[in-house]
DNA sequence: GTTCAAAAATGAATATGATTCGATTGCCAC
DNA sequence: GTGGCAATCGAATCATATTCATTTTTGAAC
């Protein structure tokens, strides 16, 4: 039902691919816009099980909200249907701060309460981030920002956890598992 | 122009407030989208000139910086112009790292210099930078974080610039004198 | 198996608003 | 005055989201 994007599609289109007539969506969906919300909630909460997956041996805390950024700007800048979604920022930052917060709050106040990192307003790293991280896969995504760069917008995000500069670097070159796909 | 922002007003009512035809308008823009662009762009760029009226007279080059995103902070949530332009915050975002990226990137590397801030990659911290900032903006607007978090987003901010945390606390709690009004 | 009311689905019609374009106007050089 | 060029106009076009009167499906009751 995303294939290109929710936003690219008009509705007929969406109502085609589903298999019921123009009408019908708005059944399902008040509008368009909440169609696409739900969508990507449900890419969120997906991409957010399947680093729970991953993480749930990792050692370290930090670790743990380190690897799940970095996946989420690979996914962002390498999968199509992110892609297509990325140029309604504000909605996708909105959707990852609530689908993917609960894990993430989680994980900045576990670092913080290991010592690891020093974090006083947890949610409000995580709104911070989420936008910036949005914002980082757009400008990859456009070519504003080599996509070697990856490395280096993680290790800035990460020092917005208060770890410091030096462990940040240390953090974000850590070697990632292979997430599961799909 | 912008009395009511862009993109909630029609072709028609702009082309009517500027006192010419419904196409008209497209002889000087391509597009709504580019019409806003430019308008955006305008807006942008007056805030950086009155920001560099009150820093000119600042000692420390960090003051400069943290100064300009804390102003930028209070415009895009206080001005009634810009809080109708922030739900396109992925174009406002890049105006901005256009429009006063000069001047930020300007100022992150000087204050590198002195010593003040470790920043390797200033383009890059500008653009993680704008996106938080327009994210964060959108966010108080729509009460989802408090107005008094203002301090705390912008010490936030500030330890991007790998000025460490105590520090960019006490520079974001700096006096701020006035800026020039409209 | 038939009946019927409620629920779900339909898609043609509506509404809104961006954009186009042929006609019109204003302007200037000669 | 006149020809021609550029700017301007706004009605017509087009694209799409959304609505809603009608049709179809469902399933409970007999």
């Amino acid at each position: 039902m995303s294939q290109r994007g929710v936003d690219a599609a008009t509705m007929l289109e969406i109502a085609e691919r589903a298999d019921v007539g123009a009408g019908t969506v708005y059944s399902y969906f008040k509008s368009k816009d909440e169609l696409a919300i739900a969508v990507l909630e449900t890419l969120m909460h997906d991409l957010a099980l399947r680093i729970e997956e991953v993480t749930d041996t990792f050692e370290d805390p930090a670790q743990v909200y380190a690897y799940g950024i970095r996946i989420v700007l690979d996914t962002a800048t390498g999968d199509a249907h992110w892609k297509q979604l990325l140029h309604r920022s504000e909605v996708i930052s909105d959707a990852m701060f609530r689908m993917m917060g609960p894990f993430a709050i989680r994980d900045l106040r576990r670092a913080s309460q290991a010592g690891r990192f020093q974090v006083s307003d947890a949610e409000l790293v995580w709104r911070l981030t989420t936008h910036a991280l949005i914002g980082a896969a757009l400008a990859i995504t456009n070519d504003n920002v080599p996509p070697g760069s990856k490395n280096q917008i993680i290790t800035q995000l990460l020092c917005m956890t208060g770890i410091g500069k030096n462990a940040a670097v240390e953090l974000a070159s850590r070697p990632r598992p292979e997430i599961a796909s799909q």
